[in-house]
DNA sequence: GTCGGAACTTACTCGAAGTAAGTTACTCGG
DNA sequence: CCGAGTAACTTACTTCGAGTAAGTTCCGAC
């Protein structure tokens, strides 16, 4: 059906960076519907009221758009769950915030998270790299947590924490998936509380080796 | 380059499990080298010695034949780790028994793992719901090993084991992810223990709503 | 031997990623 | 106002891989 946005006709050139960014929302947007596989260029292009290859004139291939998507909609989710940690009185709130916040943002943008979870297609080539690297910005952010959260009696082990940081990531990140393919999930504040008071006890008794 | 296994004269008609199992293993050798994406279905068929639709036939589809690999690599690892849990004297080594299990099969069949990784490719239409019927056995082997956890003294929240369930299986696969993509990844008995340590404590203070 | 079904193949269609080569509109110096 | 230069854009392909239609060959049972 190709409807750009409700203006069909007065469809003119653009300046590179709107074009950039109309094609980049048409894609968040797509790929949230119908998933990485299930969306073709054309239709992207089709979407915007504009040629395929211009599309990969600007973001050189399939990969590289999704990656885009992925990137702003991560940079996004990061923002927000940033926000909440550093607003937070003291460290065991900031764990419970942070959570809280992840979940919160995750119900209220369905379809950016459903780009997201589509995020593991790309285990090929560099793809796989810069999947890594965006993510890493969230292990870095949980990283630092972790260390306000350890007893400060003992230095903090590289490998332990880093060992921690990626299984909150996973544990949040199935959760997130989990909760949208269940039909009453629970809310997210219970879910935050639950994984709170599974972790907080042991962040504090870490031994060192 | 369609080496089929060092024979390839003698390629005579097989009865169809056989060649089902051919094919199989055929499969997952090809698709732990090269990923999803990077397999095509001649591939496949070319390295048994055998036409493409022969291959469709007997597993339907790229998908059904990537489902079935998961299928039967993932049996293998539940069952790995099944045995350790259950060969464990105890509540708290059955937990350290499983997560040790768990890295050190993937780190003795990183092949396996590797297709195991690309699980999530499967996001759309019914294949979804398959992959996540196989991770479900390992979802209740963690949840029965959650209840064997909790403090006897109240009764069990469905809702938190289901969360804590996930957050273990979450929390694993992304550690197996990360120490595949880390030069020097810490030993499977540090990541087990440092996993140990983190949940023991807050699987006995779990606080009913 | 021949008949029936199971194992297997050749030779396609179709859809989507990616590209080569060209065309149209805007813009800026004269 | 006008022509050149360039950025925005298109048409018309190629290529590759998933999936399929329509057979053909083998083998065992009667």
């Amino acid at each position: 059906m190709t409807s750009t946005t409700a203006t069909d006709p007065p469809k003119r050139r653009r300046d590179r960076a709107a074009r950039e960014r109309e094609i980049l929302e048409a894609a968040e947007r797509i790929f949230g519907d119908r998933g990485y596989q299930g969306t073709s260029m054309d239709d992207v292009a089709a979407a915007v009221g504009v040629s395929k290859p211009l599309v990969y004139q600007y973001y050189g291939s399939k990969d590289g758009l999704f990656l885009a998507c992925i990137t702003r909609l991560r940079g996004r989710l990061l923002d927000t769950v940033a926000d909440a940690v550093l607003a937070a009185p003291n460290a065991e709130s900031a764990l419970y915030a942070g959570f809280l916040a992840w979940f919160r943002f995750l119900d209220e943008h369905p379809q950016a998270w459903s780009v997201l979870i589509d995020e593991n297609l790309l285990n090929a080539g560099p793809a796989a790299e810069a999947t890594d690297e965006i993510r890493a910005a969230f292990i870095d952010l949980i990283a630092r947590m972790v260390r306000m959260n350890l007893p400060p009696d003992h230095p903090a082990d590289d490998d332990q924490i880093q060992i921690i940081a990626q299984s909150i990531s996973g544990a949040t990140e199935r959760l997130a998936i989990w909760r949208t393919r269940t039909p009453t999930p629970p809310t997210p504040d219970k879910v935050a509380r639950t994984l709170q008071d599974l972790l907080w006890q042991g962040l504090h008794t870490l031994k060192n080796p």
